[in-house]
DNA sequence: GCCGATGTGTTGCTTATGCAACACATCTCG
DNA sequence: CGAGATGTGTTGCATAAGCAACACATCGGC
């Protein structure tokens, strides 16, 4: 509830540039996406584009978490509660992601997307959190989700290299422990 | 090639009006739609709307013109020469179009879509005739458009009220003359 | 009657976007 | 090597779009 709403040519600008580099990422790579690509895709000035971004890789990231961040919320949606399919959703959803993207980023692009993942996770795991033990400390309760978008992250890591599960499966073995420890 | 490419600011916007009112129009009939429903459906400003139309009924003709033009271009599309298909074309475009509205405007607004209809069909023709005949005088084409046009609104009000036969079939009748007359 | 609620246009000022030009960096080709 | 072509970021100024407020009209209910 901070800002008192932002100007609507903003959000269509943002969402424009955002949409159009999606859509462009579907055919190129990430690294041969130039900035005039996007811009003419969007049919909006150049200018405009550097008004909101601070350059093509703050877009990616920008992009990226929004893509990740509708997958999740719409995962966790209305379960409030950090259970075990919400945990599985969660889990699902990065799975989803990374086979999304995994065509478009041969390179050099990785470790940006792990850290991305891992952001949008702690996010969400801190806001679960927080509605769930609300007299807990903010300090634990952050480090938890910290251990936790680690812990999730890997796991899809794992999950990519030998997929022989689907991720709702190859998720299920870990669900006891970490029940048993929130709990 | 008069006006040297308009800002592309102007485009989105009135596309984006006119879309809105499209999509209102398939809800709710004509007179029922107001500036604030479609300034809110597009997410534009009230005063951004008066900048670009008159009022609710400027918009009305030119989104109609819009659309109607769309469908005739499409009829047409390469056939450059105004031949029995594409007559036949045009009077598809025309009866499918006051079909798709025949549900929006349930009074009031007859007259008003009529002309929009013959305005519509009278540029058509006379840019078709002019490619056919360039050596003719523009007054003697412009003319045959506006009696084209009448003659072709006057068929689909006809098809309109006993509409026994597809459009295809009911035009067949009158191509023999038309062509004749234009031979 | 008159009141509030709702819609229409209009206005002055603010802000986002468009545009053209610039300096700089790569890169490629001869 | 040098010259052209392409991409990146930045700047100053022009214009479209947002916003809040206003006056006015219409309508339905008390």
């Amino acid at each position: 509830m901070a800002q008192s709403k932002t100007d609507p040519r903003v959000i269509r600008t943002r969402k424009s540039i955002m949409d159009s580099f999606i859509t462009l990422s579907e055919t190129k790579e990430f690294k041969d996406i130039t900035v005039k690509d996007i811009t003419a895709e969007a049919a909006i000035n150049r200018a405009t584009f550097y008004y909101h971004f601070e350059d093509i890789y703050d877009l990616l990231e920008k992009a990226l978490s929004e893509v990740l961040l509708v997958n999740l919320d719409s995962a966790v949606y209305e379960n409030r509660r950090l259970d075990e399919e919400t945990f599985t959703g969660i889990f699902e959803a990065v799975t989803n992601f990374q086979k999304a993207i995994s065509h478009r980023c041969h390179s050099g692009y990785e470790e940006t997307i792990a850290r991305i993942i891992r952001e949008q996770l702690e996010v969400i795991f801190f806001k679960l959190l927080s509605k769930q033990h609300p007299a807990e400390k903010a300090q634990t309760l952050s480090l938890t989700a910290v251990m936790l978008s680690w812990g999730i992250y890997g796991a899809s890591v794992e999950w990519k290299r030998n997929a022989q599960l689907p991720p709702e499966e190859f998720i299920k073995a870990a669900l006891p422990y970490i029940r048993h420890g929130l709990d």
